[in-house]
DNA sequence: ATGCCTAATGCAATTAGA
């Protein structure tokens, strides 16, 4: 099973990219991000069309995430994070397929730092790791799927010492996100890339994607379940270079 | 410190992204 997130920026002025990457790649399961879509404009149809059953929860123009399943429905088991009834955000949602359990997430990002913004990223990621205990000791395979905003380590940023005081690699950030990891997650693409420079992301500002300054931020955790059957973790990286391109790639892992 | 680009909204210019 080949499970792919990919923050696309737009669901509907992306889908012709979305459509094209979907038929060429044929993944299994897909968690996207950045709808920027309210419900009622999630395009359903053409998505089933190209053979995936998908649940979502959409949000007028910001956040929003989907999840997509190649020749079934996903079965839902939760939208939204626990912990605070007053967060109105489209940022998380669940789903059980074909015996894995799938989560697709959307980190805040942050910026700017320190502000209200930041201290939600902050408070985001302690109700994320308060709901990844459970997940992180079930027997059955989990996968927290996403754009987490933040890059873990120097060598997941081309220029590290431009990035010390931003809210995707500041210490309070990268600390909280090691204490997730350290509940018993496997960064799947760095476990089997170790010391090799990934990026996921190219920002469309200076040319970046072909000067390859790019940051790694989507990333896909696994619980010990699901790391036992870890086979293979890519960027699909010529989606980037593609017209009408994401800022983002997608990312993926096979599991057996 | 800001703009560089792009998407959404909505039809100009602002907000947000990372």
């Amino acid at each position: 099973m080949r499970i792919v997130t990919y923050n696309v920026n737009g669901i509907n002025g992306r889908l012709p990219v979305l459509l094209r990457w979907l038929a060429q790649t044929q993944p299994d399961v897909v968690c996207l991000q950045e709808l920027k879509a309210p419900d009622e404009k999630f395009p359903e149809a053409a998505i089933r069309d190209s053979g995936y059953g998908a649940i979502w929860q959409g949000q007028k123009s910001w956040n929003g995430v989907a999840i997509l399943a190649r020749g079934c429905n996903p079965v839902e088991t939760r939208r939204g994070l626990p912990g605070d009834p007053e967060d109105v955000q489209s940022r998380y949602i669940e789903a059980a397929i074909g015996g894995v359990l799938v989560a697709g997430l959307y980190l805040p990002n942050g910026n700017p730092r320190p502000g209200p913004k930041f201290d939600y990223k902050l408070r985001w990621m302690e109700r994320l790791i308060d709901h990844a205990a459970g997940l992180a000791t079930m027997d059955a395979p989990v996968v927290l799927a996403g754009d987490y905003n933040v890059m873990p380590t120097d060598l997941d940023v081309y220029k590290p010492e431009r990035w010390l005081d931003d809210a995707l690699f500041a210490p309070e950030v990268r600390a909280a996100y090691f204490r997730l990891v350290d509940q018993g997650w496997t960064d799947a693409l760095r476990h089997l890339h170790p010391g090799e420079t990934i990026y996921t992301f190219w920002d469309y500002f200076r040319n970046a994607f072909a000067r390859d300054a790019g940051l790694r931020i989507d990333h896909l955790l696994l619980n010990p379940a699901a790391a036992k059957r870890l086979k293979a973790a890519e960027v699909d990286r010529f989606v980037r270079g593609w017209e009408k391109a994401s800022d983002h790639a997608p990312v993926w892992v096979q599991i057996k």
